[in-house]
DNA sequence: CTAAATGCAAAGCATTTGCAAATAT
DNA sequence: ATATTTGCAAATGCTTTGCATTTAG
């Protein structure tokens, strides 16, 4: 399973709650934790909020997943990707990735602060295409 | 004094407690929560945290203030300014502002997307100059 | 004079922690 | 065999709420 592999590479260990949250992260995208938590109840009716919550944390602290913070909603958690930016929706809250070329902005932004940059977030809002009818 | 017409630009109530919170939010740019409620006591030593949060929350109805979501750190809040973007040192936790040319992001997103955009952020991580010796 | 803001204490929630039992390597 | 993870319950901490009093318009 492709899902064991991924979690042996950042040294997770490999347990059948963390197995399903790969799965739930590649199947759906983006989760906060409470969508995360009602998914894994499906499959673990006694799993732990302590243990999404546990698990978030190692797998953050791994780099294995990252947070995306949004304005008025709560976090998302993502598998890590190459550089990619996110869209969201206000009216139904679906977040879309997008690819977008920010390499030149990062080149502006690092001439004029004089950061040595390392990472870089962008969030765009808006409404939907199946929102806008 | 021009944090009162300010207030009143947004019809917000002038009381001596908002107008010391924009006089902070001049002074210092970007407040989390915990540091605006230091700085406040030092003026209002009775001045509680229920009433930053409140003021933080109807300044933020109106558009007056808005919130800056920054990975690993409290979110921040600052005077709603034009658009701009946030670079933000890993190190230190000091947050710039910095104007960037979005525009042709903004194209490139909406058309990609299909989304009608109405807003959008940036932020960028890093080490600034200080940090950085 | 009326409606809104303040400060305090209590209530609410999300997140974290401690620990015994179960599980992965 | 050992260290880590899990699930539960308790603890923590940030944010909100209710209410009497004060203040702004």
């Amino acid at each position: 399973m492709q899902e064991i592999e991924l979690l042996k590479e950042y040294k997770l260990k490999v347990t059948p709650q963390r197995i399903a949250i790969v799965e739930l992260l590649k199947e759906h995208g983006h989760l906060s934790i409470a969508k995360m938590y009602e998914l894994m109840k499906r499959r673990f009716p006694t799993v732990s909020l302590a243990t999404i919550y546990k698990n978030i944390h190692a797998m953050m602290q791994s780099n294995f997943i990252n947070e995306v913070k949004i304005v008025g909603q709560d976090s998302r958690y993502e598998l890590t990707q190459p550089s990619h930016s996110h869209v969201v929706c206000k009216e139904c809250g679906e977040i879309v990735d997008v690819d977008v070329s920010g390499s030149s902005l990062l080149k502006e932004v690092s001439q004029k602060t004089q950061f040595k940059l390392e990472s870089s977030s962008f969030v765009f809002y808006g409404i939907c295409r199946e929102c806008l009818d």
